[in-house]
DNA sequence: ATAATTGCAAACACTTTGCACCTGT
DNA sequence: ACAGGTGCAAAGTGTTTGCAATTAT
């Protein structure tokens, strides 16, 4: 279905390691094009869609669906995150995203698979709910 | 920031029984579109995704986003749904959506909340991964 | 040399908006 | 009568695709 890529070029040697160095980010690809731009080293649409799908592919990097506008993010994946119990909730109020690593969870999963018959895909799943930052500044925002 | 509607007219109260028939779908705007036009009563489009739009700020159905596509799908929450401990589970593989009424997810919820400060919002979360129907077909698809 | 990649512009899918006409009260 | 609602068509997002020019090998 996807394009296997087969040279290396500047645009996503820089593509890379922008999302590399961002590693922590949920990151837009309305981000990146914006942010080459500003570095006065545009990319096109067109390529960085078409080399973040295939990352995704590759599984180099993750995309994750905006649960607000609907809109794609994408991560860069580290080589050691073996991401069996690395959750991420995402705050809908400020949209800091917080990396979870917790035995809990994978109760929850053990539980869901044993009870209930199914598999949870832990990197598809975002949780989404307010931080603790949020929650101090006011229940009612 | 969403307009209160105050007349009562024949397209929403087709549009909100077709949603309480099916209130254990998620449904699109363009499944209502098409249904209603197959049925020889068509809804403008945009009457559609107002009043869906408005039934949502009242809290009337919930909104989703579809994983896999970005789009919006809608769900009429029955009254006597407190929503507290009712998860939903969709398989990334047959899109079949899963109620999960469950203790374990409201001690998920709980730890969360107490040992991590982040306020869990269940309505906003679906949990991805494969449903038992789709394991037993096979890992490997 | 030549196969792959880029980037524009045009097409897309989904959603929102402006506005003239229609409907509920 | 008139505020409110409808539905078309047009505009807005975010994303994908066709294609001629460009670049990596």
């Amino acid at each position: 279905m996807k394009k296997i890529l087969k040279y290396k070029t500047t645009q996503r040697e820089n593509l890379l390691n922008y999302l590399k160095q961002n590693k922590k980010e949920h990151i837009t690809a309305e981000q990146i094009i914006k942010h080459f731009k500003s570095i006065g080293n545009p990319i096109g649409k067109s390529t960085v869609y078409r080399y973040l799908d295939s990352l995704v592919c590759e599984n180099i990097i993750r995309k994750y669906i905006n649960q607000e506008r609907g809109s794609a993010c994408f991560q860069y994946i580290e080589n050691n995150e073996t991401c069996t119990n690395h959750y991420h909730m995402k705050c809908t109020k400020c949209g800091d995203l917080i990396h979870l690593n917790c035995e809990e969870i994978s109760e929850l999963q053990n539980h869901i698979f044993k009870e209930h018959g199914f598999e949870l895909d832990i990197c598809k799943t975002v949780l989404y709910g307010t931080c603790s930052k949020c929650l101090k500044k006011g229940d009612f925002v």
